[in-house]
DNA sequence: CGGCTCATCGCATTCGAATGCAATTGCATG
DNA sequence: CATGCAATTGCATTCGAATGCGATGAGCCG
């Protein structure tokens, strides 16, 4: 080991291969390491002068407690898993962003764990439970099996955007169903008659309720034989389903109901480019979530949008509770969409 | 403390308060608690018998090893922090996304910090810090003095977008200025004469390297005088912008060259929609980043498209050469953007 | 059959901070 | 001045896994 100084400019003049624990600081500043832990602690009782004298010795060191150390004896990480599939992120990076920053401001860290679809979760979970989070945000689906992993490590749980049903857990989510009833009646009330639905991918859980949503109020208003044409949430899949549901209708719906923003922009401009048609004149076409591009004027959307700062914030504040007050019951919390009607879809004149 | 036992069903029979332990395995097993912590590790030597009856009662407990307290005794936590500004996120996720799969590939999880803006460093360094992570991938600026309190701890770390002109530091970036020289050339050679800028926010380094990079080639073409509007790199400080710009320049310029991709989108509904005016008839509008709406058949922008997949690569892979051998000296990796000729700018033919 | 090597295993210690308990101090009160 | 109470502080232990070292045993060779 060759020995390597003077080469980086030292800030401090003790070249430190080790970082400093709290027995150095101890240890210059002449008290127990015991005064040291609890200067650093929040509700820790030290005088004001140990304060000062600590303080001076830490900041002289670059002392800086060490979380893995305090986790292990306090038995908290102070880290909570985020667990999302790459969707969830790509097409809606506002969800984690807003879970970051709450729980930082709890000073609570995210340790992220992206899947790649829905599917490989198992492996993922291991992971989380190895690290002894706090917590754990899900946005991917979990098996009963997985669920009970989870609860029998004691570990609170909250699923975004999903719900197991009959089962008691924690949950904060957009209704999709409801947000696909409201669709589905305008789309209907201002007459439109054949529809057509572009669906996400087959393991998205989000993706089947609201197909299953849009279905079901299509069939309680007499229409069946939807067309339906699988995505994959990205815009290209949204062209390619929108030609084939042209193909296989033999021109296009009254409607197309896309299972979300992303893929109903792709409806959008592969109808107005590769069929010449008009939207929402010649075909109306709404989507859901409300993301950023579902703004721009050229596609100017009826979607739904998933408020996401109200959903965000309940699922921080619903799982800190469960972390500080384990015995709490399990909670379901439904958030209903905000209405937006675009110009995507001719829609009967707002009521209100 | 009230004894609440039985109102969750518990799979397993032993209704455990406290996780298993490599103990508790042990003294199921029969045997040393190092020899739980070898079966548990990679290189370890275990017998084959040893291995089985120790997997067979850490299953029976569903003992799963302590990654902080494996983390304290190896001094190596298998996390990373990324750190990232609120908009690095919003309007590149495929950045975060790559990362943490690309780390989750070598056993590395990824702890996040998501910044509002670019100058709120300190106060998250300092947890970064805490957290004795492994190494960092920062897509935010650090100041000299951040960056030495980060080396003093001897904490591996590469820059992602940004590096610090001679400073030996690690960094991953495209190269912004060329793919703006590149934009301003082929606008110029294509005939436009007069220009304005939307820039991103002040504190975003990439966009000052993007806009001094547009600038000074206009410079270099003789073409001074040119409007500058500030943005948020959102859609909508887009089109405000470019208000903003018609109103200062007394009518458009023929060209716009926004900081990326949302603002150049934003620009181009506002010439349209409220000035009526053609894209790229009237004026020609470019972005940078080429994100996915970049690509919208409605915009089709001429953009510069940063290669994430190997820019990502490329961090990873050099992050984790740093931790795995401290001594190596300092590397800056420079990617030349991808040049995508759109419709929204009026280009010379593609001499390809 | 003796001696040797090598794989395997257990013992004891270590990582760095938190905390219960006891000792000490300071301060106010009677 | 004696007593009581509360606030500080230090000692010793704890969290859970990893690892150097020595002990044991198996297997191999001469």
């Amino acid at each position: 080991m060759t020995v390597q100084v003077g080469e980086k400019a030292q800030t401090s003049t003790r070249a430190k291969w080790k970082r400093a624990t709290s027995y150095d600081v101890a240890e210059l500043a002449g008290v127990s390491q015991s005064a040291v832990s609890r200067v650093f602690q929040d509700g820790a009782s030290a005088s004001k002068q140990m304060r000062k004298r600590v303080m001076a010795a830490a900041s002289k060191l670059g002392y800086r407690p060490n979380a893995i150390a305090r986790g292990l004896i306090t038995r908290r990480s102070n880290m909570v898993a985020v667990v999302m599939s790459q969707q969830t992120n790509l097409y809606y990076p506002e969800v984690l962003v807003q879970l970051t920053q709450r729980f930082s401001n709890h000073r609570i860290r995210v340790l992220l764990f992206t899947l790649k679809s829905e599917g490989d979760i198992d492996s993922t979970l291991d992971q989380v439970l190895q690290f002894r989070v706090d917590g754990i945000v899900t946005a991917a689906m979990l098996s009963g099996a997985q669920l009970a992993t989870v609860q029998e490590a004691n570990i609170p749980i909250v699923f975004y955007n999903r719900s197991l049903p009959d089962i008691p857990s924690n949950s904060v989510r957009c209704d999709q169903e409801e947000g696909e009833r409201w669709l589905v009646a305008e789309l209907f009330a201002s007459g439109h008659r054949t529809f057509a639905i572009v669906s996400g991918p087959e393991d998205s859980s989000v993706s089947t309720e609201r197909t299953t949503g849009a279905l079901r109020m299509l069939r309680e208003h007499g229409v069946d034989g939807v067309t339906i044409a699988t995505g994959d949430y990205g815009y290209d899949s949204g062209r390619a389903a929108f030609a084939r549901i042209v193909d296989r209708h033999g021109g296009p719906p009254d409607a197309v109901i896309a299972a979300n923003d992303v893929m109903a922009i792709g409806c959008i401009d592969e109808a107005r480019e590769s069929f010449g048609l008009n939207v929402p004149g010649d075909v109306s076409i709404v989507g859901f979530d409300g993301v950023g591009p579902a703004n721009y004027a050229a596609y100017d959307l009826s979607t739904v949008r998933q408020p996401v700062e109200r959903m965000t914030e309940a699922a921080v504040s619903m799982l800190i509770d469960r972390i500080e007050n384990p015995e709490l019951s399990a909670e379901k919390r439904v958030f209903s969409g905000e209405r937006i009607r675009g110009s995507s879809a001719e829609f009967a004149a707002d009521p209100g």
